[in-house]
DNA sequence: CACAGAGGTTCAATCAGCGAACCGCTAGCC
DNA sequence: GGCTAGCGGTTCGCTGATTGAACCTCTGTG
């Protein structure tokens, strides 16, 4: 759906959903908090047609979702990183992907809390240090055996555990 | 976003928006979490096409998050109820509205913990009561002086303090 | 029986998503 | 310096979804 407004709509829900409901947003959302930075990594590990990723990421810089700097290593190369207000996303990634772990299907991969190890719960918390961690504390890990077919940078950092926000290196 | 699937993705992100994703498909799952079980009452609270609300109605009746049902008081009508499953999506939903209060603009509504009448915190828990209320135990009520200007029978109901999942009576 | 309202379906026009092709820039190689 | 490859896009024509208006059927009411 397109960050076509909700105008009528007084709730904040329809807020969130002109930034971040339209087709794609969260799957780039998700890449960002694995690591991925650069235009190529997204488009690679998405099979996202070019035009439509290079519109969700300008949509997601102008919303404040996903700030873009020049690449120290690289003239003229971008990366995309998220904001503060991008990193605060994590409960609503969190609370989808675990509801498709409960009621669709679990995904390859899973959430642990980087200090103990322990996976996370249904709410994201960690059952042993009774708190919710922040995405920086929290590792993930594929499920034993499932690592991914893909051949794309990010599919192969995601092979082993990868802290989140980590940037993978390519 | 159509529940176009992202088949390639084995993430049960993935698989959570092909059944959420889709434009005005989770505004429809938060009418129904205030109450709104009826085709009309839907459509004019949205102010959404017919053609997609009947779609989006179909899918998620397919999907497992809603059930279709007779009316059992006026024969040839519908009502249409969360299931269990669909029930489960109120820390999805809580979360983008938290998210949206936080980063957008504040909505007109508030939840609180019905039982002791406290404002639930971001992650949707009662701070008094040191649990996360599920949506049965949950009351939403108009921020004081942000009654809807909309006169259709949802906003009418939901212009005094209203249990969650409570039917509205039209 | 006429009429109104609920709950849809159908239709033409518009708009967003898609894949392929193309383009400018930088870096590395000869 | 010239050639080539890869990155980070943009452009374009096609397809498929969304939209609002019109229409249709069924039920209950006067």
């Amino acid at each position: 759906m397109l960050g076509k407004d909700y105008e009528l709509q007084d709730c904040s829900l329809a807020r969130s959903l002109e930034t971040v409901g339209e087709r794609w947003t969260l799957l780039i959302v998700r890449d960002a908090f694995y690591g991925a930075r650069r235009f190529n990594d997204f488009q690679a590990h998405l099979d996202i047609p070019k035009a439509v990723l290079s519109d969700r990421l300008t949509g997601l810089v102008q919303d404040g979702i996903l700030e873009r700097r020049q690449d120290p290593e690289h003239a003229g190369r971008h990366l995309y990183e998220l904001t503060a207000a991008g990193r605060d996303l994590w409960p609503v990634l969190y609370a989808l992907l675990a509801w498709g772990t409960r009621h669709r299907r679990p995904g390859s991969r899973v959430f642990r809390h980087a200090e103990c190890g322990s996976q996370l719960d249904d709410a994201g918390a960690c059952p042993r240090c009774q708190i919710t961690p922040s995405p920086e504390q929290i590792v993930t890990v594929p499920r034993r055996g499932r690592a991914s077919l893909r051949e794309d940078p990010v599919a192969i950092a995601l092979r082993g555990p990868h802290r989140l926000l980590e940037p993978i290196d390519t």
